[in-house]
DNA sequence: AAAAAAGTGATTGAATTTGATTGAAAATGA
DNA sequence: TCATTTTCAATCAAATTCAATCACTTTTTT
């Protein structure tokens, strides 16, 4: 990796969190601590970021960073290592030059970064994730159109012509509130509806799922286990909801935190 | 291989990608490290491109650092003062609960400011109002679907049947670059496109322009001055370009820098 | 056709970058 | 306060990248 490309994904995961650490940025990049200090002294030099112990921060004030009061916050920071390695693995998963579609989500936002060095056709109904692309990235951003929800941070159109039916992507990548035997499941109806019009134009159907996501229910039913192709998770699924996966034919990748991804059982 | 058609395929290269490494470039020319190293400095004399430490990276455009999306930094703090002005004036035209539609451009993203404290739907095309109102605002934030023009600062489909479609509005904001007896004129393609796709989706069309813009002239012609019912400006406008508003029937609204607005025509 | 000029590829030693190690400094917690 | 852990800076060896040089080929000029 490139020092252009690794201050680039520094400088994009400094963002949308309010520090990072170096270990966080390793991770990110793959590559060793000293460098990342080295990059941080550069990018601090530069006024790019502020240096502070133990990682960076942005230098714009944090009330700048993200939608208003967004929700996604909260969310944000929980299960944040997790949610990395998921969100790298699935990046893995894309060749530049392809097109994938990413549904809004906190799991799938976590895409960006190791997305901030590549060169694909994003197509996502997350303004957040858009907003951030454009502004750390080459990627090519297409977004529907529609209202932007602001507690969702997606956007939505009431209409069913839209861009959406005239995109088609390789894969889709999802996030969820749970997933289990009946199938991919939501809590938020808006975030259905969203998903739902996404879920029949890519190839593939790859879910982001943080190992506690095996545990939850909700009541809103998105699609049926076969019909996801990939599953990528952490370290923490059991071997229950591995063997559920292996029944219902779905590929499943553990990544494992803060190193490379295995492939684990496969269909 | 001949130089100018490595010159190209290097230019090429250093545009998709974040950095292009020398090795990446030796493998899509088949040439050795020590050509694309002598072709990387002849580039970089030129200005072409930045030489970096293993290869080469795009001439950093006014690219995107800072927030609400920045390619047009550079128009942005000209004539500021008039554009604020006029700006202000269109959004007091608009009633609270009214829906509006709001092209892209450099005169109308000043109307963010005004309109932060409101209540309104807004239709944009423009990534970087959509950003402001979004943040900054209470207003419900509704977006064309498509691909971002990073430059223009625009979303565009190519399909027709997208949710601009379906959207109507009381009225709609445009700037333009310029406004002469011919009609409305813009100097992007892409541009024309988009306001194209607008201008039929509102009772009535209102034109933000500065008083500079009545000289500009533009080899695109978006439509003729009789479908514009509103026109705004600032106090720099001459008797010819009023009278030639008069005469094709539309409302002139000049806007006083600093203060109050006033209606000096009516038609 | 001969000579000159320009372009290319390979080689070599210098310069830069990176990762690991080590001890100091700072934070943490009892 | 003191001990433990974490983070940092300095240093060095290894790897990578670079610039200079030279030999060879192709093109242009005379």
């Amino acid at each position: 990796m490139h020092e252009k490309e690794r201050h680039r994904i520094i400088l994009s995961a400094v963002q949308d969190r309010p520090v990072v650490t170096v270990v966080d940025l390793c991770s990110l990049t793959g590559v060793s601590e000293a460098t990342i200090r080295r990059d941080i002294s550069t990018l601090h030099m530069q006024h790019k970021l502020r240096r502070v112990r133990g990682g960076a921060e942005a230098i714009a004030p944090p009330q700048f960073v993200g939608l208003a009061g967004r929700p996604f916050a909260v969310n944000e920071t929980l299960r944040i290592s997790e949610k990395q390695a998921i969100a790298r693995a699935a990046a893995n998963l894309c060749k530049d030059g392809e097109s994938i579609i990413i549904n809004g989500g906190t799991t799938t936002f976590q895409m960006v970064h190791p997305l901030a060095g590549r060169r694909l056709q994003v197509f996502t109904n997350s303004f957040p994730i858009a907003e951030h692309l454009l502004k750390h990235s080459k990627n090519t951003v297409m977004v529907s159109g529609g209202t932007i929800y602001r507690e969702q941070n997606i956007i939505l159109s009431p209409f069913d012509n839209d861009v959406t039916r005239n995109f088609y992507a390789r894969r889709a990548f999802m996030g969820a509130k749970g997933i289990g035997p009946i199938g991919l499941m939501e809590a938020d109806p808006l975030v259905i509806q969203a998903e739902q019009k996404l879920i029949s134009q890519a190839d593939e159907l790859t879910v982001l799922v943080d190992s506690s996501k095996f545990n939850q229910r909700s009541s809103l039913v998105l699609c049926p286990l076969d019909r996801i192709s990939t599953v990528i998770t952490d370290e923490g699924i059991t071997d229950k909801a591995a063997a559920m996966l292996e029944a219902a034919d779905v590929n499943l990748i553990v990544a494992r935190m803060g190193g490379v991804q295995e492939v684990e059982v496969a269909s």
